[in-house]
DNA sequence: GCGCTAATATCGTAATACGACATATATAGA
DNA sequence: TCTATATATGTCGTATTACGATATTAGCGC
């Protein structure tokens, strides 16, 4: 905070990000919904394909990955399931946990969505190269 | 779309990208309501702020530019306009339209909310910078 | 075994964006 | 000028979904 009073500069630069980033989010909504996915389940089958641990990925780590309450994690998990682009697996060793993988139609979902927001970033990198130039 | 086939470097850039955007609005939703706004309110009172034109900003606009529709936009209107951060001022030629000006309690809190995101933005610079610098 | 913590699950509720429809004003063309 | 059409804003019912509160199940230290 090295000056309580914004300009006018910092306000527009703040404008525009936002701006920026609500057309890439509505972008991806509308690709999202087009493959019969919420966003936010396109965002779990990202996150889930993601993250790179040796075994997959947890409830509450996805749900902390994705700012969710665990409990709306459980929901987006029992919708995900239920359209059958996720599977649930128990944990072998500690019987609470619940760890979640892509079933083949999940992975093909996010790989043609993935390739959409791919080329959509790199559309949009001068604009942001620009954004973050501006943030002095 | 170069490639169809995406590598998992591609899937770990794009779930970090995602993971960074949503600690961004989660912080900035957080922010929001301790101010007693929504983050939809917030945006709002920035979009008014950030859209220099001479005249106030309409209402249509205003919605296209936070990728509303129209009457979702009036709806709010209506709460910003019921929580006295704005102010409807009916347009002096086209008595269809409406513009948008925000009170001096909306200037206020836009103003220490805007600080918040300006600092907070310039400490993600280098996280933003590494993952633009990734999309090859 | 017992108390405690942790992980996941269930259910009712509230917020809000949208679709469909309504109203008011402007503009073009005969 | 009158009429048809387009444009801008407003109203209302509905559905989605994230959350709070609570419950259930499983592991852990003693």
């Amino acid at each position: 905070m090295s000056d309580m009073t914004l300009s006018d500069h910092d306000y527009r630069t703040l404008a525009e990000f936002r701006y920026a980033l609500r057309r890439f989010l509505s972008l991806s909504e509308t690709a999202a919904r087009s493959a019969g996915l919420t966003p936010r389940q396109h965002q779990a089958l990202l996150a889930i394909k993601g993250a790179d641990g040796a075994a997959p990925i947890g409830l509450g780590d996805l749900a902390e990955r994705l700012a969710l309450h665990h409990n709306s994690m459980v929901e987006l998990a029992d919708r995900l399931a239920d359209s059958g682009l996720v599977s649930r697996i128990p944990d072998s060793t500690d019987r609470r946990r619940v760890r979640l993988a892509l079933t083949p139609a999940g992975e093909e979902k996010l790989a043609a969505l993935s390739a959409i927001h791919l080329e959509e970033l790199r559309r949009m990198r001068p604009v942001l190269q620009r954004l973050i130039d501006r943030l002095t």
